[in-house]
DNA sequence: CCCCTACAGTTGTACGTCACAACTCTCACG
DNA sequence: CGTGAGAGTTGTGACGTACAACTGTAGGGG
């Protein structure tokens, strides 16, 4: 069963309490500033997919960001008219772009992953030593189950993984 | 090019991860299936509130969920609409409401705080004591630090957590 | 070679959620 | 009383998203 050191539901309670002092429903609604620069959360999402994959296709983003191709088409195009990605055909098969971040888009990226570093680095610095390793150990086991196995809360399981 | 701060950062990788792993971006954006009742997520964390206050005005719902006054209107409203609420005036000073959770609410949030809650045990079921553990203690320090300093993504600031 | 299916991406549309601003109503205080 | 402050409401508009119907490319069999 379960053993006493995480009772019964205190992920959620923890979800709620990050939930109220995060301004978390406000901010996933809104465009936001980070560095300077106004973004949704989408947005500043998929840069951190494209600094880490490189190159991904639409497809491909939409499913790691758990979003329908229709959205992150425009979302794409919004990024593409703002300078910060290039999108380019794939020579070898002429269906799927190829999106990149332009140096502009790295930029961005650059500045806006400094920020949240920053922030993250000043929440952490207030963690005792051993509670921030616990919650590297922590959140990276979630990480790895949730990853795994289904984890969603919608039931809809798209991200599905099946690429070329 | 210096494009190697993004993904540096331990904790946003961890809710990068989480967002893609859970359907994150979706799921807010559209009312859910949980126990077989449709609802948004801002109303599955007003009846956590609820059934964790008892009884709440509006503001103070509102300063809870980080959300402005007329959107907890309208939501209260919806909610009321569907019998999960009560809303009557406080005999003390008429500005306000006590918003309370009828029988009918409160059977919906135990029935979504079940499903939550089993949710969250099969995840937490993969990992180890250990982990479960770590968990515990790092989100605790988290959400602890969250709660003291301001750990908020905008620079809105709005809920001003002078409540309770 | 052509058709047919599969797949990537686009566009039209509708919906849900939210904030801001201007308003009403109640309270407290002089 | 009248004035100001606080709680709640309503009008409005912005934004992010999904779904469905569409276009265009690719890869097979007849």
């Amino acid at each position: 069963m379960q053993s006493t050191t995480f009772p019964r539901d205190d992920l959620r309670r923890f979800i709620q309490q990050i939930v109220r002092s995060s301004g978390f429903l406000e901010s996933v609604q809104r465009p936001h500033e980070h560095a300077g620069i106004r973004l949704s959360v989408s947005e500043t999402f998929a840069l951190g997919e494209l600094v880490e994959a490189g190159a991904l296709s639409q497809q491909e983003l939409a499913a790691r960001l758990g979003l329908e191709k229709s959205t992150v088409s425009r979302l794409a195009a919004g990024m593409v008219d703002r300078g910060w990605l290039s999108r380019e055909r794939d020579p070898d098969d002429r269906r799927l772009y190829r999106l990149q971040l332009t140096a502009a888009g790295q930029d961005v990226a650059d500045r806006v992953g400094t920020e949240l570093s920053e922030h993250h680095g000043r929440l952490l610095a207030r963690l005792s030593p051993d509670e921030r390793h616990a919650l590297g150990v922590g959140l990276g086991a979630l990480v790895r189950e949730l990853d795994a196995g289904h984890g969603g809360y919608g039931g809809h399981d798209h991200h599905d993984g099946t690429d070329h």
